[in-house]
Parts: C-alpha cells; structure tokens; sequence
DNA sequence: CGTCGGTAGCTGCAACCTACACCTACCGGC
DNA sequence: GCCGGTAGGTGTAGGTTGCAGCTACCGACG
C-alpha cells in the first residue's frame, strides 16, 4: 500500500491549487438567473459581474452557451439590440418561468449551504478535545 | 428566438430534480478526509456515513475509486483487516499528509459558503423593495 | 485606406468527474 | 448447494467544464 506518486516531497503550497473544490455543479444558471432578475443585461456584461460569484475565471464560452440553453427553455427571453458603438447585443430577460426556477433553484442552495454548515462543524469539533479526554 | 422545447407545461414539481445545483466538484475527497479525522473507517462504513453530507446515493464505484486515489497520493493509508464474519476490510487511517490537505481544502469550503451566502442575501434583496418606490 | 484594439457573440474539442451498471469473493444459514 | 448480506472493485457512457480559437462590428489613428 502506500505507493505514493512521488509527490510528497513537493511543498504543500504547490498543491495548493489541487485541494479546491470548485463551485457547485450546474452554479452558473442560478447566478445568471439572479443577475438577470437583478435587472436584464446581455452576455458580456454578465462575464464581468460573474465574478463576486467564486468563479476564479469565467468561461465566455461556457456562459453564452448557457445562455442559449436557458433560452431554448424559456427561463430567460433575449432580443438583439443594435449598439451605438460596437457589435449588437443580445440583450436577455428573467421570464416568469425563469423566476419560478429561481425560486426552486434557491432552495437546492440552501440544502448545499446547509451541507457546508455541518461540515465545519464537525471540522471544528475535531480540535475541541473535552477536557476530560487530556 | 425563445423556441421552447414543450416542457413548459410540466409542472413545476416534475421539472424539481433539475433544478439542483449537486454537491460541489471533487466534495467526495474533503467528505471521505473528514469522516477519517473522525475515526479510522472502511469503504462500506464510509458509505453508509456520507449520506448528510448532501450526496442523494453515493456511489460506490467512485468512493472506492477516490480512496485508492488519496492511498496511492498518501493522504491516507490502508491496512487489510480480516473480519469475523464477511469478507476482510481495508481499513483506512487519515495520514498526516491527508491532515494538511484537510485544513487546506477547509479554506476553499469555507470561500465556498461565503459565495453561498452573498447569494442569499443577494436573493432576498430582490423582494425587498425600497417604500420610497412603492 | 488599412489596420488595430475593444466589444460582443459563438464553436470545437479535450479533460475531467460522475453516475450507472456490473462483477468477484467471503461468510453464515436454510 | 444456494441465497442474501457484506465488502471491494472495474468499465464505461454522458454531462460539465475549461481552454483555445474564430467571426464580426465599430471608432480611432496613422
């Protein structure tokens, strides 16, 4: 057993970046879905306000194609708008349908948020040995 | 455009299971590491442990998988151990190595939460609509 | 005029993770 | 012998993500 890579000799800050675990799966709906709710915007301006959301580098690729999806799903409605400098923009908007997932949506986060919670506190409790135990 | 794909008339409570959001990417290892703070353990026991932590039906394939992964890394270390009754265990031991990585993925958990949280606030500030514009 | 940088949207693809199915083997009891 | 429960393991398809690159529009500048 114990048949180790190689890599315990390296420092633990160069693992840094292996030990993250990421946003959640399928984050990126729910954001854009409640940037949009916060007001409608279009796809370029919303890479810029993903960022608060934990995403270290927004994916344009990723979010257009979401864009797209939720589109195609009614959650969101778009109509392009000629700029007055630069190229059109596809300008997207919460529909109802879009809210009410929002709303579900919320509910999934606060299960995770509440995951998270127990989590920590189980961490913290591992270094709180009782008194009776030293 | 909003060419939909006839799911809207579903109801909102058939369309529930795809509004999750799922556990965070790469959950499993910091679940899996902290379970092992708590106590030495083995695959089957891990399994039936890791249900409050947010995972729906955890996969055994994958958690035996991750195991061997952090062994072979040295994050944890394995001893067989035959069993009374039933076939032997793998035993598994959080090494020191898999300790470090604990209390560095605890920092990540925790940017996590707060992306979490600011979500939730974020949330309820949309139906909290200032008197003045009411 | 040409081309350069910034804005805006979109596509292709590889890598990664996960979920699902399936398999072996041990043991006790009927 | 065979079955169910325990325990560990493999193979693989599909979905998400991350990365790279591509088109196009516009104003400005040389």
């Amino acid at each position: 057993m114990r048949c180790r890579a190689g890599n315990e000799s390296r420092p633990v800050s160069a693992r840094r970046e292996e030990t993250g675990v990421g946003p959640p799966r399928n984050y990126l709906r729910p954001c854009v879905l409640l940037l949009l709710a916060e007001g409608t915007s279009h796809g370029y301006e919303l890479l810029e306000q993903l960022g608060p959301f934990g995403f270290v580098r927004v994916d344009p690729g990723g979010l257009y194609r979401c864009l797209r999806a939720m589109d195609e799903e009614g959650l969101v409605s778009s109509t392009w708008q000629p700029s007055t400098a630069g190229p059109a923009r596809r300008t997207y908007a919460l529909t109802d349908e879009g809210r009410e997932w929002l709303h579900l949506v919320v509910g999934s986060l606060g299960e995770l948020a509440r995951s998270l919670e127990m989590y920590r506190s189980r961490y913290q409790s591992l270094g709180a040995v009782p008194d009776t135990l030293r």
